[in-house]
DNA sequence: AAGCTAATACTAATGAATTAGTATTACAAC
DNA sequence: GTTGTAATACTAATTCATTAGTATTAGCTT
């Protein structure tokens, strides 16, 4: 899968959120200052080319949805960075985590759960 | 902090795997095509403009070593993906990877000893 | 000290991402 | 059916990242 660009990848995270939707509705999802409408349909537009997004036209205008979901897309960031800064090593990603004192006592118990049910 | 574009944090890395480094020494860590030397040497001293890198003078040459941690910038660019891809929650991030089932019961059980005795 | 070597400095060119202008189109309202 | 509106299409310009050329410099060798 190709990696985004940022700006690419802002609209693509509005898509996600919305699910479905007009340009028109992306612009506000994106942070200040807000591009031009025409720069974000050229984005859009190669969005779409690169097989993110597809869209269905209602009478004069496209409504725009994802193609590939946000997890799908998540995967292959994740494991991109995962071999980046940590070696390949999910493990150490945690340790990593771990150490910086991110997750509480209870939140680990929780995961640890969900994670074990998983496996089963 | 600056983020850095993709062939800065490829310069970084090999800093931060070498310590300490002339330019010469970090073309080989550098993925394939190796760049120039010139080019490299372009974008380490950017990088010594953004502060992430400094110098001694060894006769006629630099020596080149890391102003800023692996690890400093690891908590800076972990934190942008939370937020970005896990709406700021690390834990969501952690069952994320959960649910990828990328973590063994050993491993696990490793982490959550590791993560309880940081806690002390 | 003149010439050789290997480094850095400076800078122009390329390429990718992004922006936003102008042109075009389709539909709706009158 | 002409006009107005709001969308998309096309494309030129800008910016940022990256590359690598040429110029310069410092020290070593003779």
């Amino acid at each position: 899968m190709v990696k985004l660009a940022k700006r690419e990848e802002q609209i693509m995270q509005a898509f996600w959120s919305l699910g479905k939707a007009y340009i028109k509705e992306i612009i506000p999802e994106l942070p200040d200052p807000k591009p031009h409408y025409n720069s974000v349909a050229t984005m859009v537009k190669i969005l779409e080319e690169k097989g993110f997004l597809d869209h269905e036209t209602v009478g004069n205008i496209y409504n725009y949805y994802p193609k590939i979901s946000r997890e799908e897309y998540q995967k292959h960031a994740m494991k991109d960075i995962v071999s980046q800064y940590f070696n390949n090593s999910y493990p150490s990603m945690l340790a990593f985590f771990a150490k910086e004192e991110k997750i509480s006592d209870t939140e680990l118990d929780e995961l640890v759960n969900l994670i074990k049910s998983n496996k089963k």
